[in-house]
RNA sequence: GUGGGCGUAGCUCAGCUGGUAGAGCUCCGGGUUGUGGUCCCGGCGGUCGGGGGUUCGAGUCCCCUCGCUCACCCCA
């Protein structure tokens, strides 16, 4: 058994209702973010390593600790992408997509890869749903963004609370940095060793710390929320009042850290509390510096990203298409093998869901087979006519071969 | 990387204080030489995660190892 070769830690395959809802989660994800202009994109799975170090930044743990980074026959230094805003700005960039109206907006569902620990609702390959809006640093675009995920996540029975917060821009939010900093350093020997290893590197991770010292001196921190500059102020109070408008509930939280580095101004977050220790479904926030640091002119930048593994551990009551079996194709005989798999062809042709016997079944087994997936015809092909039948009520009469699809069109 | 729980047929599991493998479900066949969903019978299917040790004998005890899972860290 330990011989067989299973699936990697961390990885699932997807099959059966998963696969069905999964398939259904991208159905609504492009209903509603068609609907709002966003067009899709698909980005290669692996990216030369330097973009993530440059675009999700040096001191996260995911560039220090997650990547799966690899060099190919050529030497040049790849990683599996572990997630996706810097890759779809890399897009906008090598494609000159400045020139386009902007902002420019782009939505992907595609998978991720980090090398961590597997357990709930967190995998090693994972899928995200994400949306980006580069070129525009008006609060609409925030606002808009916030309101397609919270769309999305509705529709896919999620429920979920919106935090709300903001980083400021890069100025302010250095200048607050250090002042959080030499708070922390204050108080350097009640924080919890990660904390204090990263208090220059990244000081505002504390803020996510469950850390019970490190959480007693952050409440007594700086908040980023009462120093940011009056442009940022009254920024974040443009994208809140949109919110107000549209009717979409959130609370501010001015501890909201994210992950990444490249995050400015506005940012989000969804949990659900169906979720167990992973409880964001689902975040993004503004990142108006993320183009620049890649190359490009300064541009800002706006998106979300939500986990479909999550989505779907979290939702509820979303009802899933039935495959349906419009005919099932059996013989009598297995010399009327090759009459029924044409008459199988025939029925698919002409639009039915037509399943042909595959497996040599007695007639019983045929029967009882066409019974199980749910089949609501069964054509029997006899020496000299075919048999069709009503699964449901039993009735049956006795047709040509040629006459056969043409009936079940009718009983459709 | 760290800690807890768990690893017996494809799936869900039973196997008491060690005696040399079972059930249900699934799949296939049969039950008046050609008609399903219930029922009955039968069949396919297991190196008891792997290795080592103790023992006359281990799925059951000990050690190591691998895997799954939940949690920490962190994140979607």
């Amino acid at each position: 058994m330990s011989e067989r070769i299973q699936a990697p830690r961390g990885t699932q395959d997807v099959l059966g209702e998963q696969a069905v809802a999964r398939a259904e989660l991208e159905h609504r994800a492009h209903a509603v973010l068609d609907a709002a202009g966003y067009a899709r994109i698909e980005t290669p799975a692996f990216e030369a390593t330097e973009l993530f170090a440059r675009g999700v930044g040096e001191s996260t743990d995911v560039v220090q600790k997650q990547m799966y980074t690899f060099s190919d026959a050529g030497g040049r230094s790849l990683t599996l992408r572990p997630e996706g805003t810097a890759p779809v700005c890399r897009a906008y960039l090598q494609h000159g997509m400045a020139r386009l109206p902007q902002p420019v907006k782009l939505w992907y569902l595609s998978s991720f890869f980090r090398y961590e620990r597997a357990q709930a609702g967190r995998y090693r390959q994972f899928w995200q749903v994400g949306a980006e809006a580069i070129g525009s640093d008006d609060p609409a675009v925030d606002a808009e963004t916030i309101l397609l995920l919270a769309e999305l996540l509705e529709e896919l029975g999620v429920r979920a609370r919106l935090r709300l917060g903001s980083l400021g821009t890069l100025d302010a939010r250095n200048r607050y940095r250090e002042r959080l900093a030499s708070h922390l350093h204050a108080h350097a020997a009640e924080l919890s060793a990660e904390v204090r290893e990263r208090i220059d590197a990244n000081p505002l991770r504390a803020f996510d710390s469950d850390h019970a010292g490190t959480r007693a001196v952050t409440a007594r921190a700086p908040k980023l929320l009462d120093a940011l500059d009056p442009d940022d102020v009254e920024h974040f109070a443009a994208v809140r009042a949109l919110l107000d408008d549209a009717g979409l509930p959130y609370d501010v939280d001015a501890t909201l850290v994210r992950g990444l580095d490249y995050y400015t101004r506005t940012v989000f977050e969804f949990d659900s509390p169906q979720l167990g220790a992973q409880s964001g479904v689902g975040g993004g926030g503004r990142y108006d510096g993320l183009i620049e640091a890649l190359g490009g002119l300064p541009t800002p930048g706006c998106g979300f990203a939500a986990g479909a593994e999550r989505i779907l551990l979290a939702g509820e009551n979303v009802p899933l298409p039935t495959a349906t079996v419009d005919i099932y194709v059996g013989y009598t005989n297995p010399d009327r093998r090759r009459t029924a798999f044409a008459l199988a062809l025939a029925a698919r042709r002409a639009g039915l869901n037509a399943q042909v016997e595959l497996a040599g079944r007695s007639l019983k087994g045929q029967l009882k087979h066409a019974d199980r997936i749910g089949a609501r015809l069964l054509a029997l092909v006899e020496a000299e006519a075919t048999a069709l039948k009503e699964m449901e009520t039993g009735e049956q009469v006795t047709l040509g071969d040629d006459a056969v699809v043409a009936e079940a069109l009718r009983r459709r």
